[in-house]
DNA sequence: ACAATGACTTGATCAAGATCAAGCGCCTGC
DNA sequence: GCAGGCGCTTGATCTTGATCAAGTCATTGT
């Protein structure tokens, strides 16, 4: 396991280095809906890019902004103010897809950036070609829409908890989304699954702090509806009321 | 102004009573990317629909849902709970879209609805007819998944307004967006404007309470920044200092 | 082995905003 | 004109979660 000071010089990035063929999420990605033929086109504009935790791939500015796929690991979707509150606006598995926004009148006020919270692999499509091809391959446009609507609806749900919810609320529907994604992606074995976040980047998720995040798992693990081993391994979870705890 | 009982009983709806070419936002909604000739398809599938204040129009249920255009007034979009808590995630004003969730497997949990801020003009359009046009039309469905980007960005950013912010930042940002919003559609002469909103559904949009806002807004008239006339009539707003206050 | 560091936990105290409680002004209907 | 209701304001008090402050535990470097 790298440090983090060495993680910080090891970003690799590559072009192409294998086909699409070989990617784990080819099917439950985006390229989905692009035949074998049809995606070599993809892959003729795709470079690929290795994040260690904590490193971040920017998607300010408006010259550069890139789409990308979550190949594997789990990233963050940060936004950021000078003083130091920062609230992460969602949470990137493997198969997600970072949109951006399309318009070419992008606001420089843009402030978003990923950040791994794992080993993080990105498969990048510059703007530009990516654009030509929803043209070419309308399948892959009307995907991109249904996809982006969806998680305006996810955005919107979690306005709900930053809005309306408590603390014990926001703590366990934080835990269930996690938990359906660890299953939906196979990461979750009969043995449990690690947290992909740490206390800060929970509390920067559900709009808390650090130690009101943990006064709560306490309480949840007291209370028996979770039971873990150390503070970020998770190795049972009582889903029923785990609901209830979740609220609405 | 009708009371809200007889409200109830009058909602008007019609068929493409008149062309599109007579409406107020032909050019500045989705329908601006179709030509005169591509627009009688669109016209064909149409039909609007007028509400009172306080009126909804539901969104739930994935038998008869609709896309719309909000043709002239302001709706809200609300996400509720059995329990009373209620969410505004979005303000619609003439001329957005709205696209629900567009995936057939919609989630039954999604309740969501549009209430009428104020004298409120939709433009319906159903859902199979609408995706079939945009299958003939790809101009609009890429304008349509261009907006849904952009409110995504809209929904992130609200996020952060309702994890991280502070109870007079949330009033002045709400403030800026209406001003700005107001002065885009011409709703804002120079005898100053409505709020579009009572002070409950700030408190719902902004995530506090109604109290709080109301204090919060005198604390701004009493330091200058917001000069009113009784509770709903802005005059002047000081948007250099409003923006201060905003934070960020 | 041992200091140092960083992530987490726990307790004590504080404060921002919620809740409770009047009261005001305005409109509406009788 | 007047009672009633509604939306808003303002004040007093309370509560939730923030802040401040140790302290634990595991890991890492010397």
């Amino acid at each position: 396991m790298p440090n983090s000071k060495l993680a910080k010089h090891n970003v690799r990035e590559t072009r192409a280095p294998q086909p699409c063929a070989a990617c784990s999420v080819r099917n439950s990605s985006l390229c989905g809906v692009l035949s074998d033929e049809e995606i070599a086109d993809l892959n003729a504009i795709a470079h690929r890019k290795v994040l260690s935790p904590g490193q971040f791939h920017v998607l300010e500015g408006d010259k550069s902004r890139e789409f990308a796929n979550v190949t594997s690991g789990i990233a963050k979707l940060v936004r950021g103010a000078e003083d130091g509150r920062t609230q992460i606006v969602g949470l990137l598995f493997p198969s997600d897809f970072i949109g951006g926004s399309i318009g070419d009148t992008g606001n420089p006020l843009e402030r978003q950036s990923i950040e791994a919270a794992s080993e993080l692999e990105l498969c990048l499509f510059p703007r530009e070609p990516f654009k030509k091809l929803m043209i070419r391959y309308p399948a892959l446009e009307n995907k991109l829409l249904e996809r982006t609507l969806n998680e305006l609806q996810v955005a919107r749900d979690w306005m709900v908890l930053l809005g309306r919810k408590t603390a014990s609320e926001r703590v366990a529907t934080f835990l269930l989304h996690v938990v359906n994604r660890m299953q939906n992606h196979g990461c979750h074995s009969s043995i449990g699954f690690e947290l992909p976040l740490g206390r800060a980047d929970m509390a920067d998720h559900i709009g808390l702090t650090i130690e009101t995040v943990s006064r709560q798992i306490s309480k949840l693990r007291k209370d028996g509806i979770l039971i873990m081993e150390g503070a970020r391994h998770v190795v049972d979870v009582n889903k029923e009321r785990l609901e209830e705890r979740a609220g609405f």
